[in-house]
RNA sequence: GGGUGCUUAGCUCAGCUGGUAGAGCGUCGCCCUUACAAGGCGAAUGUCGGCGGUUCGAGCCCGUCAGCACCCA
């Protein structure tokens, strides 16, 4: 083996192979298992498709980990594992990517028709739509392949049309002219959750419409001048005694010479400029619902691209709608109807793809009835079928599905489902599966000849109304498949918060509606990456990582080559490279994939913000070098040699072999838990701690000595526990780590006894309690610390940790004797001492340097090596220390209230007290010696 | 306005049903000891955001104030 660990040269080999023998792939699996998958308990994971156009970011890497460790524990415990893979094809995002890439070639959408241009979406869906795959590919993902779907797919579109076709017949979806949020420049409308409100600094104009009898005027504030050209009417507080007595009485509306009602409502906010409102029922969602109650007309005063129709006076029409705002101001200024204009803050719309304005608009659009279907879904989850984790993120989901609005499933766009909806030249609707079924739907004979021309709507569905089928239309819904009775409800979904709304609702709601049971048990909830400082990863931002960049390097050039082309914003780019030299200044070290995977497990916390620090996969970088290392002490010990697998020959275990396999049986239960929780941190820490802080620090060590100079029967205790525990952490580690746990794994194994194709197909370590050794642990425990004493002064000290020291005992009791003498070799040769002289009582020890263990007191004596003044500082710090714990546990044992304290709580506090004055005055005893030399 | 979190070492974060405050990274010493210098050994560092309460005992429970973040309207 080399001695450092190089990951790229295994990561290639090993993906290939796994995919390649079909370990991802449940059948397979079971089959080399031989088992049948008809007795297996089943697991199954979904993956949240990404974009079909993106690339693979630190979120999905992060989750994948996530996904990864799930897979591969619950297949390495004998489950029918299935994570299925797959892609979204994202209609909004996707069209204008491609939209995008045209626009450059100087072609638009329009100019090529619908066809064409879904012809170079497909394009482009082929070409980029194997990045994210390729991408999994090199992180060792374990998904299989073979069940790879996309949203688009044949089968998968079915399954829509089925939803769409069921949920209409069942009355749960109807179509109507709606305020819906208009995207002017995609031209299409969007949900609700598609926009983001930002605070933004704007205007309030105050506008004064003269009262329709001449005998004054009402002033109306509004933030958007040019909506008044569809006022109609205006509002005041039914019980605001400035304009009470004006309700039912009119204005004429100016620049367009028409009269409104003046209205009472209590949506009014007295306090909000005048007190009274301009209604434009067309263009506002508010007004709308006012326009509604008091049966006041709509006047749609814009086009799709927000420009001014013909609803309105000729001299406004054609004009943008900011123009248009321009132009009112300057109209209303030159009639004198300006009162005033204030500055003012307001929350604008913004879409969150193309960040323009969105527009309240009225258009005929499809919608769900959500009512039903959210009181499902919250049922599921209160009731504990459906389970969050972390639990508080159930405040989230229900707090949505409370307040729940009906779905706007209709998306103008040309790319993704298109709607099974046809009309006839009367505008009458027909829903089926089909052209042909809508003819020959006896529903429809009475109205419907065979003659009659039908054109097919269209518009495509809302990408979140097929990807809400996920869970099953991927397992061959609407089909009773196979796969779909084995794995659906599926085991958990992992997933960002960001899309408890979006995503899990919904998928929670259809999986209800239509299967009849959870598409989940549990959903994990992960937080959100971010760069160090806490900011989110973006693109304009220019702070995103390529996770494949933290495996492979990247240097300095390159990364901000990368961060600062295709922008957006071209003008962020000095700033961003700027930002990246300060925050990169040496590029990206390669960590290699365990690392990076090791990284996101130990960032997963309960908390909602994982900021990635790239010194933080640096350090688990190393740690694989450590394990690497590790290995390669082991296999230099053993390899080509008596490993114990002969049960016939002498076998003796010694106390730090029984020691290493007892703390390994905790560790076991522990990561067991923490799988169960999914606490990937404290699992990523109680593994990092076991392999670097026991086996390598500890065990290893502990294991020289008997392998040098132990009897034939301890030689091969060592080995065979050496190999045992290595294999047995190397299949702990699996689902973290999956490199370098194989690699060495296939030169472990065997001379642990373990024969197979692949660690992946392994069990995964399950804890003995038997094997708990609790004398082995208290042995341990006191050597250590006997060595930790002697090396505490020897790094006071700053001896060379090669120099031999003579040491003294003194104060041992027998238990303490019977362990010097039994653990002597593993002592004098971690501590680096002479063979210790225990000291007969009373007799007068030399001027030495002092510690303790236990009431035992190690003595190293100074001449020729330590200093007096160093020796009395490094006493004195330690007394002072001991004395404020003194002090703390003094307080506590001498509070007259303590005795309410419970019994054992007393005893142990009572101890403690006792052994640091105790301890306290052995030390300052030592100081007062070494002070009068 | 409604909701949800967060505030612990220089940084990033753990801290279980209340019982002697922890980890990683960084910092400072001493070491190229034949698994590993991507390493070994040792060390330093905390008014657990402020105030009040409950309790024998509070980082943890309750109240309150402050600061920060996010979601919804």
């Amino acid at each position: 083996m080399d001695k450092t660990f190089d990951p790229k040269r295994i990561e290639a080999h090993w993906c290939e192979v796994w995919e390649k023998n079909g370990y991802y792939t449940p059948e397979t699996v079971a089959k080399l298992r031989g088992v049948d998958r008809a007795s297996l308990t089943p697991y199954c994971i979904m993956i949240p498709p990404p974009n079909v156009t993106g690339t693979l970011h630190m979120g999905h890497a992060f989750q994948h980990a996530v996904m990864d460790a799930l897979t591969r524990y619950h297949r390495m415990r004998g489950f029918d594992t299935l994570w299925l893979p797959g892609t979204d094809h994202a209609g909004i995002a996707t069209q204008m990517v491609v939209e995008r890439q045209l626009a450059a070639q100087g072609i638009k959408r329009t100019d090529l028709g619908r066809e064409k241009f879904l012809e170079k979406v497909w394009e482009w869906k082929e070409y980029s739509g194997n990045t994210i795959t390729m991408q999994m590919r090199r992180m060792g993902n374990s998904v299989d392949w073979t069940r790879e779907r996309f949203t688009m797919d044949e089968q998968l579109s079915r399954a829509v049309t089925e939803e769409f076709v069921r949920l209409y017949e069942q009355g749960l979806i109807y179509r109507g002219k709606r305020l819906v949020n208009w995207d002017p420049v995609l031209l299409t409308a969007i949900s609700d959750l598609e926009v983001e409100s930002r605070e933004e600094k704007g205007k309030l104009w105050y506008f004064r419409y003269p009262l329709a009898d001449g005998s004054g005027h009402l002033t109306v504030a509004t933030t958007r001048p040019e909506t008044m050209l569809g006022d109609t009417a205006v509002a005041v507080h039914p019980e605001d005694a400035r304009y009470r007595h004006l309700i039912g009485k009119a204005v004429r509306l100016p620049l367009c010479d028409r009269e409104i009602p003046i209205i009472g409502d209590d949506y009014v906010d007295r306090e909000f400029g005048t007190g009274v409102v301009k209604i434009t029922p067309a263009h506002d969602f508010n007004d709308y619902a006012v326009a509604a109650r008091h049966g006041l007309p709509l006047i749609n005063v814009f086009t799709p691209t927000a420009h001014i129709n013909d609803a309105a006076p000729p001299a406004y029409r054609g004009l943008d709608r900011f123009d248009a705002r321009t132009r009112v101001v300057e109209d209303m200024t030159r009639l004198g109807l300006v009162e005033k204009i204030e500055e003012h803050t307001l929350k604008v719309p913004r879409g969150d793809r193309t960040g323009v304005v969105i527009e309240p608009y009225l258009t005929d659009q499809w919608f769900v009835n959500m009512k039903g279907l959210a009181k499902q879904a919250l049922d599921a989850a209160h009731s504990g079928r459906m389970r969050f984790v972390p639990e508080n993120w159930i405040n989230t989901y229900r707090q949505w599905l409370d307040n729940i609005q009906d779905w706007c499933i209709s998306r103008n766009l040309w790319w993704g489902h298109r709607i099974p909806a046809w009309y006839d030249e009367a505008g009458n609707v027909y829903v089926g599966r089909s052209e042909a079924e809508v003819r020959t739907n006896p529903k429809y004979a009475g109205q419907l000849r065979p003659d009659t021309p039908l054109r097919q709507d269209e518009d495509t569905f809302d990408t979140w109304f097929s990807s809400a089928l996920w869970p099953f239309s991927t397992l061959g819904w609407p089909e009773q498949t196979e796969d779909l009775k084995r794995w659906y409800p599926t085991s958990v979904l992992v997933t960002g918060f960001d899309i408890i709304f979006f995503w899990v609702a919904r998928m929670a709601m259809m999986g209800l509606h239509f299967m009849g049971e959870v598409p989940f048990r549990e959903v994990y909830i992960t937080g959100l990456v971010r760069d160090a400082e806490g900011n989110k990863m973006s693109k304009s931002k220019g702070n995103i990582l390529d996770p494949l960049d933290l495996v492979d390097g990247i240097g300095l050039e390159d990364l901000v080559a990368k961060r600062t082309t295709g922008l957006m914003q071209p003008q962020m780019a000095a700033k961003i490279e700027q930002a990246t030299r300060r925050q990169f200044p040496n590029g990206i070290e390669p960590v290699g994939v365990d690392a990076l995977r090791f990284t996101f497990l130990a960032l997963a916390s309960t908390g909602r913000d994982i900021r990635f620090d790239a010194s933080r996969a640096a350090g688990y970088r190393n740690f694989c070098n450590k394990i690497w290392n590790a290995a390669r002490f082991v296999l230099m010990n053993t390899e080509g040699q008596d490993c114990g697998r002969d049960a016939a020959l002498p076998c003796e275990l010694s106390v730090a072999d029984r020691w290493i396999v007892s703390r390994l049986q905790k560790v076991e239960a522990e990561v067991a838990e923490h799988f169960k929780t999914y606490r990937f941190d404290l699992l990523a820490q109680t593994l990092y701690q076991f392999v670097w802080n026991e086996f390598c620090d500890w065990y290893l060590e502990l294991s020289k000595p008997a392998l040098q100079h132990g009897s034939a029967a301890a030689q091969r205790g060592t080995r065979r526990t050496l190999v045992r525990v290595l294999e047995t952490t190397l299949r702990l580690l699996h689902p973290l780590m999956p490199f370098i746990t194989e690699e060495i794994w296939q030169r472990v194994a065997p001379l642990a006894g373990k024969a197979g194709p692949s660690i992946m197909l392994q069990p995964y370590p399950q804890p003995e309690p038997d094997r708990i050794d609790e004398a082995a642990e208290a042995d341990i425990d006191w050597l250590k610390r006997f060595i930790l004493a002697v090396r505490q002064i020897r790094g006071e000290m700053d001896i060379a940790p090669g120099k031999t020291l003579p040491l003294l005992l003194q104060d041992a009791d027998a238990s303490d004797r019977e362990r010097v003498a039994r653990l002597l070799p593993s002592i004098q040769f971690l501590a680096r001492v002479e063979a210790p002289r225990v000291l007969a009582a009373g007799e007068a020890a030399p001027q030495s340097a002092t510690a303790l263990v236990g009431t035992m007191r190690l003595l190293v004596p100074m001449a020729g090596l330590i200093d007096k003044q160093a020796e009395l500082a490094r006493l004195s710090k330690q007394i002072a220390k001991l004395e404020s714990e003194l002090a703390k546990t003094t307080a506590r044992v001498e509070n007259p209230n303590f005795a309410k304290a419970p019994e054992h709580v007393q005893q142990q506090t009572r101890e403690l007290a006792a052994k640091q004055r105790q301890d306290l005055d052995a030390l300052r005893a030592q100081h007062a010696r070494i002070a009068a030399l």
